[in-house]
DNA sequence: CATCTTCTATGACATTCGTCATAGTAGCGC
DNA sequence: GCGCTACTATGACGAATGTCATAGAAGATG
């Protein structure tokens, strides 16, 4: 759960994450986090000398990493490696942590994207970036079951947008009604 | 384009929604707001005297409509009417639009549902009435294609969350090719 | 012990925010 | 003229923000 590893460094990229998850970039502040996190305020200023813009960056870059190494999870733990299986994994997954949350909590990436794509492009390339770093091991897996470079790619993307889309639904109405549609209107289409 | 009709009022809801578009809710003063619409500080609390919820609630509601408006647009010009068809023309107005202002501005819905899903109930509900409001044109276009009432609603919402992620995606690279995309995958889909 | 680097601890700064208080103006019915 | 309502105009307040300056502690290295 908390891949806070270890030093106040690390616990407060991680707790950027989760507070950018929950009231997006303007949202969330800076002394917030450094208490969520349990670390001196001094630390700011230590680690993160490129100021807020960079423990965002840092939060959205570990955000992409950690759903990147959730995804190689979900492909190695199934017995029948289809597309839509993994799409259906992935869903599965978002619904059960915002619903077990009370949908406090989306997208880091999305929340960063909307906030500020306009006018900090520094947070908006590392949302870029942390997109890929997610979208990756998604591709590769579909490469892996049979689908071509390019379809797979094209897949992934369909299946980022259709998540991403269904988390901000799912969170407007309080239901996971969303995710589960998206999950089972799309798997078959994903098999095809 | 500016469908602030006449008063300041008007043009503040109206403003309020673009900027809600741009830079999300903490992001959006609503002194930036009161000048970008040529309108008096004064009017804030003499037409908004519930404040900023209400103000962004009004916004979220406007946007719903002027959507929901823009669906029955589509609908009404096209030609050989089909789910994919409309979908794909959904779409394309977004990508123009996004294009069009250098991806400046987003949904707004999406803004309002990502910054404060968690803490503010009221923008919360205001959201998922303007989510309503959008996607009930869209529903009632696709009964009248032939579509059963509850087949319609799930292909709707799904038309949404693709629509929704897609926006952000492209947002986030600064490229329309995720809508086109969307558009080019779930079209046949839809139609099938 | 002395020194140097790493990290922590605070206090202050200039802004900006939403909100409120208060006063002013415009226009209309009478 | 008066009175009333609709609207505008400002100034101020307290809270919160990101950032910086400065000084202190900890711990290793010499």
């Amino acid at each position: 759960m908390s891949a806070s590893t270890h030093g106040p460094r690390e616990r407060i990229v991680y707790e950027a994450a989760q507070h950018l998850r929950r009231t997006g970039v303007a949202g969330t502040g800076l002394r917030e986090v450094v208490v969520a996190a349990g670390a001196p305020r001094g630390s700011l200023q230590h680690y993160f000398p490129g100021g807020k813009d960079q423990i965002v960056g840092e939060a959205l870059e570990w955000s992409g990493a950690w759903a990147a190494a959730r995804v190689q999870e979900h492909v190695a733990r199934m017995r029948r490696p289809t597309p839509g299986h993994l799409f259906t994994a992935i869903v599965d997954d978002w619904a059960a942590d915002l619903a077990s949350r009370d949908f406090e909590r989306g997208c880091p990436v999305a929340a960063a994207v909307v906030d500020c794509a306009d006018a900090n492009d520094a947070v908006r390339q590392a949302a870029n970036l942390a997109l890929q770093t997610w979208q990756r091991p998604i591709t590769e897996a579909l490469v892996a079951m049979g689908r071509g470079p390019r379809r797979a790619q094209v897949l992934s993307t369909l299946m980022l947008c259709a998540l991403e889309g269904a988390v901000v639904l799912a969170r407007a109405q309080r239901d996971t009604a969303p995710l589960r549609l998206v999950a089972r209107e799309l798997a078959p289409v994903l098999d095809a």
